[in-house]
DNA sequence: GTCTATAATACGATAGAC
DNA sequence: GTCTATCGTATTATAGAC
């Protein structure tokens, strides 16, 4: 069959990215992986030699995709304070995963703070490429004096709210507080 | 020797808060807890027959020393609000840990409660107590009419400038957001 | 490229000597 | 009460057959 490679590889990466998010990285192993994925075990090895690299490759394919959305949203939404607002609305779309796994950069980023920071320098990737669209939208609402603080502020609340989400394991805080979030950002203009 | 039971008890305890803190709960290994604890391997079992139980007894103490803690702030700090800042400022005196390991509370919860929920009902009766103590403040403040809800919003608040912390390995916004509390909490008036 | 067998190690937990 | 020896299992990773 051709491209057998290429298919195993997004089979393993979607695998070992939901395993990662449902019960962290170190929780899961290389067997969970070749259950979830149907590719066998040992297989997975020559595609991704360690677990290290494996994880490389699941952030780098989630970057891709965090990417691409939000390249669509910059084409089909004219108006940055209603991009913002879009990835308000992605929070909430996100809450029931959100409610039994946590922030999928946020827990990641956590576990392997503690005593993983190589690691965990790979996972920070994602937050700075939050950071750095967040800032970009607060930029186009011309709010160039505190873009890049008003992006760190944004980032932590929504981070607050999906750990009180999964320790709860309720969204009924995440619905209240993104209203809240709706309300402050029109006040920033 | 006398009471050697309870000492060896609270070295193991000692010991267990500190590696599931820096390390995470299942990244702790019962090897771990006895080279820090200096109570031989198999000895622990004798005073602890499950890594569930020793969390649970790791959680109860944890409980007690915040119970300690908040007992001692209402007995010296006589006006509610600067017992709340009285906890901010705790914040900023632990941010040199969050910075490296996250939030004690935040961290342990977000860990269990992707996939072992039973530990996690345990540890969350952390945040039920930070919650109760709070509201209890803000009732004192004569905020009856949403006094949970900003108690869950100043947790929720914490728990974001936390993981921001952690995952930069950074203070500094912690900081800035600190003093950005304050000026929330005496608007609240 | 694909997959099995297995090495080497670490884990939680137990049995039982002292 | 204290500690050692060890069991059974699961882990990451490798060697090598197909």
């Amino acid at each position: 069959m051709r491209d057998k490679g290429e298919h195993n590889r997004s089979h393993i990466i979607n695998a070992a990215d939901k395993l990662f998010y449902h019960k962290g990285y170190n929780q899961t192993s290389f067997s969970d992986i070749a259950d979830e994925s149907g590719v066998p075990r040992g297989n997975i090895y020559y595609y991704y030699r360690t677990k290290d690299e494996l994880l490389s490759a699941v952030i780098d394919w989630k970057l891709k995709a965090f990417n691409q959305m939000f390249k669509n949203w910059e084409e089909t939404i004219p108006v940055p304070i209603e991009r913002i607002k879009k990835f308000v609305q992605y929070l909430i779309d996100s809450s029931e995963e959100v409610r039994h796994y946590g922030c999928p950069v946020g827990s990641l980023n956590i576990e392997l703070a503690k005593s993983q920071r190589e690691l965990q320098t790979k996972t920070r990737e994602l937050f700075d490429l939050l950071r750095h669209w967040l800032k970009k939208q607060f930029l186009q609402m011309n709010l160039e004096d505190n873009a890049e603080d008003l992006a760190l502020q944004f980032l932590s609340r929504t981070q607050g709210i999906n750990v009180v989400a999964q320790v709860y394991d309720d969204t009924t805080f995440l619905e209240q507080e993104t209203t809240r979030i709706h309300s402050w950002l029109d006040q920033l203009k």
